[in-house]
DNA sequence: TCTTTCTCCTGTAGCCGCTACAGGAAGTAG
DNA sequence: CTACTTCCTGTAGCGGCTACAGGAGAAAGA
């Protein structure tokens, strides 16, 4: 058993994630010491790194939880996890095109920034009203 | 002259964030009605404008706030706005990367979930120990 | 053994950029 | 005059953490 700094190490989840984890129900509760910390077992440490990957893939919590439900039981999951998958997929399509058309427009609109003039024309394109718009969800960081 | 709604309309800002704007002071309290409603000129409004479509573009308030004063300023803004541009460039260039890595992270995982069968590959694993691991900082959606 | 330092505990508040609501007041159309 | 719409303020919530404050238990060196 571990206590929550070597969970973190192992996990790869900041200390005050996973307490934050266990607060929102995303993992179980840990068994406690007698002085009241909190102690890991190898597997609920697995079950942290899992969640840790899933969020480096980009998966929200919520999807997180509903693969952590099909662990458990543990048929006919596959199905399900894919289709998560792959909607997600089409999202992070989404994103990366609208984060090159963001590029595309930005790099126009900065190329004409190169004078020493005290008017900045990116600025003043942006101010003006007729001006191609992106209007995209996504794009917000 | 122009009530909120009409400056949502013609600014594209949702009404609830031209009020939140003024409040964190990105642009600046406009005049009031006799009856207390807030009258936004054509120049406030094409303020409003800007700063949608620099968050179109992906840029934090805190730069946008620049960008304002800048145009205040007026000398030597350029550069500094080219800057600030280019280096919006390069967490662009980062996200669009990060994020390509993750599309190809997920595809060949959910590439063996195509059996009906119980297990789950992809979920398996994520489980897993030893497993390619992606720390991006950007990719978090 | 004592002291220092580390790790951990709980609880709360803050970050960003909004969005949503409640409960009311003012303006407008028929 | 009534009905409807728009606006007002203030507050709380979202997601996914992060950062404290103020304390208690644990480990390591003298």
């Amino acid at each position: 058993m571990f206590t929550i700094g070597k969970a973190s190490e192992r996990s790869g989840v900041n200390i005050e994630t996973i307490r934050y984890y266990e607060r929102i129900g995303v993992v179980p509760k840990p068994g406690r010491s007698a002085g009241g910390r909190r102690l890991y077992s190898p597997d609920e440490i697995a079950k942290l790194r899992f969640v840790r990957r899933c969020r480096d893939l980009g998966f929200p919590i919520s999807v997180i939880q509903t693969f952590l439900s099909l662990t458990k039981q543990s048929s006919r999951s596959c199905g399900e996890v894919k289709t998560l998958a792959e909607s997600h997929l089409d999202e992070i399509n989404a994103k990366i095109e609208n984060l090159t058309l963001l590029r595309k427009a930005l790099l126009s609109l900065s190329a004409n920034c190169d004078d020493g003039t005290a008017a900045c024309p990116m600025l003043d394109a942006l101010m003006k009203d007729g001006f191609g718009e992106l209007r995209s969800e996504q794009s917000r960081p």
